[in-house]
DNA sequence: CCTACCGATCGGTAGG
DNA sequence: CCTACCGATCGGTAGG
């Protein structure tokens, strides 16, 4: 029963009273934790079923509901259905740039072009199928659905992911280990990875590391 | 002004005038010419507006707007929206077969798998990015969107489409060109050349030959 | 956060 | 095929 305070307006000692909120336009910063805590519940659910139905598929209500709210309640925490897109894209891009500078922080100085793909080959798996996995596919999937705006805003973080890739293309291409132009090498090796997201089952036969070997198998000619 | 007759109600010769047709279940043979010069622009309509704005994100009000037509009138030819769909993906992936065949038929006698490859991967571009590239790109990314049944009548389709690659694969695999195991490869290939929907510009730098070059380049290290 | 509601839009239909 | 319409649903809001 964590659901008390019906309509005590403004008296004394209220501990958990929901502080004075303005209406529309919810605080961004943490300033209030509880805040925080009830937006988390509404971003999973959006991020599970946008990935799921697609963004025009899936209603506030739909969202509401696996939250465990009412119809209205997402609008007190998010401007409109858009902004919540915009968060799960956000959210998804900002872990999907942390975990690619983990990886090549991970790597021993001096790493081959050849480790350092298979690195950047490695995590993007993880970001597209591991445990925070419904953010980027819906980012990869329901781009159209951000407003231009929207998109310029995520642009530049998106940029950096992609262009993270193109030194390393570059190398293997010096060193003849590709043979195709490393922009468009670039663009077929992401798009292979991408569309994992259409077939790969995580309890299936294949592990994340197991799917690693064969692209870098093919892309490069490697021998697992 | 193409819109004469205002309400006169079946007098003498009215040669346009609308034949008895009955409601709801429009042919599916060809009887009546007409009737499949009707369904034209509305399969194009939708086949071209699902692509840009999504299955979901697209009104049947659009699509008979769009095929010159009021809102009620889809429903003259198509049971629901979601038959048009299915009309729309069926004729992609029959254009996507003939294509294969096609380009199968056109290689000479004992062409090398190499060749072979090129062939398949020179058509898969052109279903997608050529003259009627809009309806297998609705199909990839609208699969969610039809029903189970209609899903299974057109897997047989999609099943045949998708087999020719293997054996190509897998004497590609033989001969050493090819390291990836045969099954994922193909999965990362069509997951390759299918993410271009989301690149590709036809008015671009790039032909789908060069295209082409550069895939065959990235998967088997050929030289252009 | 909930209740109660609004206007707009949507897929689809009756009847001609 | 059009006109006129229906019931359902949708994103969103007022007020507490």
């Amino acid at each position: 029963m964590t659901k008390p305070q019906a309509s005590s307006p403004r008296t004394a000692a209220t501990p958990p009273a929901p502080s004075p909120r303005r209406r529309g336009r919810p605080p961004k910063s943490q300033a209030d934790p509880d805040e925080g805590n009830r937006r988390r519940p509404l971003i999973e659910a959006a991020a599970r079923l946008f990935r799921a139905k697609g963004f025009e598929g899936t209603s506030t209500r739909d969202i509401a509901a696996a939250a465990g709210m009412r119809s209205g309640s997402p609008f007190y925490h998010f401007d409109s259905k858009n902004a919540l897109l915009y968060v799960v894209v956000q959210e998804g891009m900002a872990f999907a740039a942390q975990s690619q500078k983990d990886a090549l922080a991970r790597l021993p100085e001096g790493a081959s072009p050849h480790a350092q793909l298979r690195s950047l080959v490695r995590q993007h798996f993880e970001v597209l199928h591991g445990p925070h996995a419904d953010f980027i596919p819906v980012m990869l999937y329901e781009w159209r659905s951000l407003t231009s705006t929207q998109r310029q805003d995520i642009a530049a973080t998106k940029d950096a992911y992609e262009a993270c890739w193109t030194p390393v293309l570059e190398a293997l291409h010096r060193q003849g280990a590709l043979r195709a132009d490393p922009a468009t090498a670039r663009l077929f090796i992401l798009g292979a990875l991408n569309w994992s997201v259409q077939w790969f089952n995580a309890r299936g036969a294949h592990s994340l590391d197991a799917l690693t070997d064969q692209a870098l198998a093919l892309f490069l000619g490697d021998v697992p």
